[in-house]
RNA sequence: GACCCGGUAGCUCAGCAGGCAGAGCACCUGACUUUUAAUCAGGGGGUCGCGGGUUCGAAUCCCGCCCGGGUCACCA
């Protein structure tokens, strides 16, 4: 079936240019948008007609309603539908004929009219002139259900963004808030910078690397896990508010709240420690949450969660136990692994720092509104600064949202000495078998050896987050283009090859 | 990776006590000058995810595989 019409509609493309009509024309002025029409005219009442504005627009056709010798349409463009009609006695017989016989849903058409509102009050365009502006080939998904298979919308976003209005909506909203963050950190004198994706080793996370080849020097490289480690080499040379939009890749599973590539934003400000770092935390999301949804309680998924600065702090250590009674700092591992058992948490590798990590995400689940979890142990935070009261922890804090983590945040390790150290430990982790151990980068330690003032840094998710002003359930909603396992095209049992010829 | 659910026309879905593969939308033909899921009359369109098995006969039952979704595990 989409076989035929799709020869049909090939056939009907020779049919038009043997008639001198182009149906992929070079250009056609739009000159408003469905928004700014609707805005502009909406103070009409059925009945009238403003046959003295011309208005040229465009957009694809969504459904068309024929009635003889008139026909309704409807056209949507990127802000919105807005309806058209169409009448034998306006255009002429040959182009009312031509817009039967050749204007299908799925086309691009450019009009040219006035405004009206019809009978039952919806402001339409009364078309004088139109255009073919582009020839579909293939039908759209069903008019009414819209495009429900996730598979194809997952396979071929542009489908569901077509057929969606709520869809596209939802992908404008995760742009305008990265719009929104780069306003807000220009304002305060943040620069955006650029640091390289391919990395000689990996650094700034716990993670498994994607690993890729360079010919030139016939050496493997990394795509990067985080961009940690080369913004801290810019605080070194001078920088001092940065930031960092972009993708970051993981070699590990898919689910719902994790995609192999996905969005982070990282910023780093010298003279600046983690408190500050929280209080920054909270004004930008604040500002993220309240420009994108206009306001700063917001449901998701059914939950109201609460955006109000100032959010809940809570130290670690006093945080586990509380709710788990054990102590992060005094107890040995066997308690820890007693304790997860209980839970019926089973764990695959039993060093220390992951052991506290498996008791933190216990806790961590229950955690609704935004809360930030202070202090962490050294041991499970290999490139954050010692706690100044006690340094057996951290400066470091996590941001909880609806029991997700959506943000990291310390104040630096700029102590050489101790970063070496650290490296160190991690490398042995590595060689017992943790292979989301910190690779040691000698050039990152040889770069605080020239000496990085005091700075604090922060990580956030930012897919994560737009789930959260998008009420979207998984991660996949607010990618694009998610990665799926990829389809061997002949399953269209299409051909390509020579399928113009007719 | 484990378990659960699903895959039938381009799309949305029926059909699955085994017996000729269906509807609506979309498409084509015709009627219709204010409709909006327009309406009316007619028509074309299928590798029932793939492969095997059981059976006189399989979309339907059994086995294996592929793809997707969900849950869990690993991770942000």
């Amino acid at each position: 079936m989409l076989k035929e019409i799709r020869e049909q509609r090939i056939k009907e493309i020779e049919e038009l240019r043997s008639l001198g009509v182009e149906p992929y024309p070079n250009h056609f002025s739009k000159e408003m948008t469905v928004e700014e029409i609707k805005k502009k005219y909406d103070r009409l009442q059925a009945g009238d007609v403003l046959s003295e504005e011309k208005i040229r627009f465009a957009g694809r056709v969504m459904s068309i309603r024929h009635h003889g010798k008139t026909a309704f349409f409807h056209l949507k463009d990127t802000t919105g539908r807005i309806q058209a009609y169409i009448r034998m006695d306006t255009v002429g017989e040959s182009a009312f004929l031509f817009f039967k016989k050749h204007v299908n849903v799925g086309d691009f058409l450019g009009i040219e009219g006035f405004p009206f509102k019809s009978k039952t009050g919806e402001l339409t365009l009364y078309v004088e002139n139109y255009k073919l502006l582009s020839k579909a080939l293939r039908p759209l998904p069903e008019k009414w259900h819209g495009l429900r298979d996730k598979e194809i919308i997952y396979r071929q976003r542009y489908l569901e963004l077509i057929m969606s209005d709520e869809a596209l909506n939802r992908f404008k909203k995760r742009f305008e808030a990265v719009r929104v963050i780069r306003n807000f950190l220009d304002s305060r004198g943040f620069l955006e910078v650029e640091t390289p994706i391919l990395h000689y080793v990996t650094g700034g996370a716990e993670a498994r690397p994607f690993v890729t080849h360079l010919n030139v020097f016939d050496m493997d490289m990394y795509l990067r896990i985080a961009p940690e480690l080369y913004l801290k080499r810019l605080i070194v040379g001078g920088f001092e508010k940065i930031y960092e939009i972009g993708k970051n890749f993981r070699n590990e599973g898919i689910s719902y709240k994790h995609n192999p590539e996905f969005t982070s934003i990282e910023i780093y400000q010298a003279y600046a420690d983690y408190n500050d770092m929280m209080k920054l935390t909270e004004e930008l999301i604040a500002e993220v949450v309240l420009k994108t949804c206009g306001k700063l309680k917001i449901t998701y998924q059914g939950v109201e969660i609460d955006f109000t600065p100032p959010w809940k702090r809570v130290r670690m250590r006093e945080l586990l136990k509380e709710k788990l009674g054990v102590d992060i700092l005094e107890d040995e591992d066997d308690v820890f692994l007693q304790k997860l058992k209980e839970h019926g948490v089973e764990v695959e590798i039993k060093n220390r720092a992951h052991l506290i990590d498996k008791l933190r995400e216990l806790v961590e689940e229950e955690i609704i509104n935004p809360t930030f979890v202070v202090d962490h142990p050294v041991t499970i935070s290999p490139l954050a600064k010692r706690h100044r009261d006690d340094p057996r922890l951290t400066e470091r804090f996590e941001l909880i949202i609806f029991g997700r983590e959506i943000a990291n945040a310390f104040t630096e390790l700029n102590d050489p000495i101790d970063q070496y150290q650290r490296f160190l430990e991690q490398t042995k982790l590595r060689e017992e078998g943790d292979e989301e151990a910190h690779m040691m980068d000698l050039d990152f330690v040889r770069a605080l050896e020239y000496g990085m003032p005091p700075t604090a840094g922060l990580g956030i998710g930012l897919d994560r987050l737009f789930m959260f002003i998008t009420d979207s359930p998984s991660i996949r909603d607010v990618i694009l283009f998610p990665l799926v396992r990829p389809k061997k095209f002949e399953e269209e049992e299409i051909e390509f090859e020579g399928g113009f010829e007719g």
